[in-house]
DNA sequence: ACCTGAACACCGTTCAAGT
DNA sequence: ACCTGAACACCGTTCAAGT
């Protein structure tokens, strides 16, 4: 009789990731797993590839999380218009990024690599951001938009978690800032295309 | 008689941001700096802490680098108005983190570690785009306009780097839009500010 | 004073042997 | 069919012994 599963995919990247956001990669090591979902550390091959495997696998599901928590803002919200709708979906990617900083990492900061998250889960993440500039800026423009708003959401964040901020001043007032001038000019008509006349 | 040197700090560091660069993190293995530079694996201890060390070392150096050409593009435009020198700027940015991409992820992209560059060495580096947006949105606006656009230029680099970018369109359109609102933006008064109000 | 081989602790991963 | 101990290759790092 083969003996009953001591443990299951799922357990084993929800350990990873507990691991991840509590030591730091680092710590993140197949031993640590291993004996976090009570098991030795080969018996994890016979759900997962490799370290790198599973670290794709903590990817997805923190991408999973924040689609699931940005899809909630635009139905909480009750709609009001798109500009408050844009910076309500700021906040809400800021919040995941302090309650996840390592999965964030993970998914936004991490090398070209294999543990890359999936790209049509990233698509379903990036939804509601869609939509919301299209209603900003135009549909001939909601992708360009929304590549903007990402960036410079993801870059704030990114050396807000990484300690960058270091000049002194508000970083809570400076994304406040930045939020709502992207919302402004979004919404705005360009003022010059210098590369249309160039050309 | 003590031995002559076989090797320097600067040839450590400059071998291991070549192998980084080359093949990536996970190559940059002691043995293969010391193989590179004429010296055995324990050697490097004599001037290096630890790996970890050397690694923020790498990242100084490529800090050091960017902040030349950033100067440089500074002294080169000939200065004509705020907004072009800031394109320029956010053009030669996106150009370093192209010819240095490892180098790039490494001074914004890690996540909070003992590796992580200098403050005095970033803030040179940050100095030309802070004049550009004191000019741009004024002095009292300066940090937090440099902010926005600092992070708006990593993030969508970063992205582009991790090859995030995946729903198609034209990826030199979306940074050429995305400054071009950033510049228009940081420029104009600012249309409402909601947060004033609701206080 | 710098360099080295040997050693140590610790990884990820494989695999034959158990149940 | 899943689990395990043992083993392997490969890390970073230390240190006594060389020159």
């Amino acid at each position: 009789m083969p003996t009953p599963d001591r443990t299951s995919l799922d357990d084993i990247v929800a350990a990873g990731r507990e691991i991840l956001e509590a030591e730091g990669p680092a710590k993140l090591t197949m031993q640590a797993v291993a004996l976090r979902v009570g098991v030795r550390a080969p018996s994890l091959y016979k759900r997962v590839k490799s370290r790198d495997d599973l670290i794709g696998l903590i990817a997805e599901s923190a991408v999973s999380d924040l689609a699931l928590r940005l899809q909630r803002a635009s139905t909480l919200e009750g709609r009001p218009d798109a500009r408050q709708y844009l910076v309500a979906l700021a906040h809400e990617f800021r919040a995941f990024a302090r309650a996840n900083p390592a999965g964030f990492h993970l998914i936004f900061a991490s090398a070209p690599s294999p543990t890359s998250p999936d790209v049509i889960l990233l698509a379903r993440a990036a939804q509601p951001l869609m939509e919301a500039t299209a209603q900003l800026a135009g549909p001939e423009n909601a992708l360009d938009a929304a590549r903007t708003v990402t960036a410079w959401a993801n870059g704030f964040i990114s050396m807000e978690l990484a300690g960058a901020f270091q000049l002194g001043g508000d970083v809570d007032r400076a994304f406040d800032f930045g939020i709502s001038r992207l919302a402004d000019s979004l919404a705005a008509e360009p003022i010059a295309s210098s590369a249309a006349r160039t050309s």
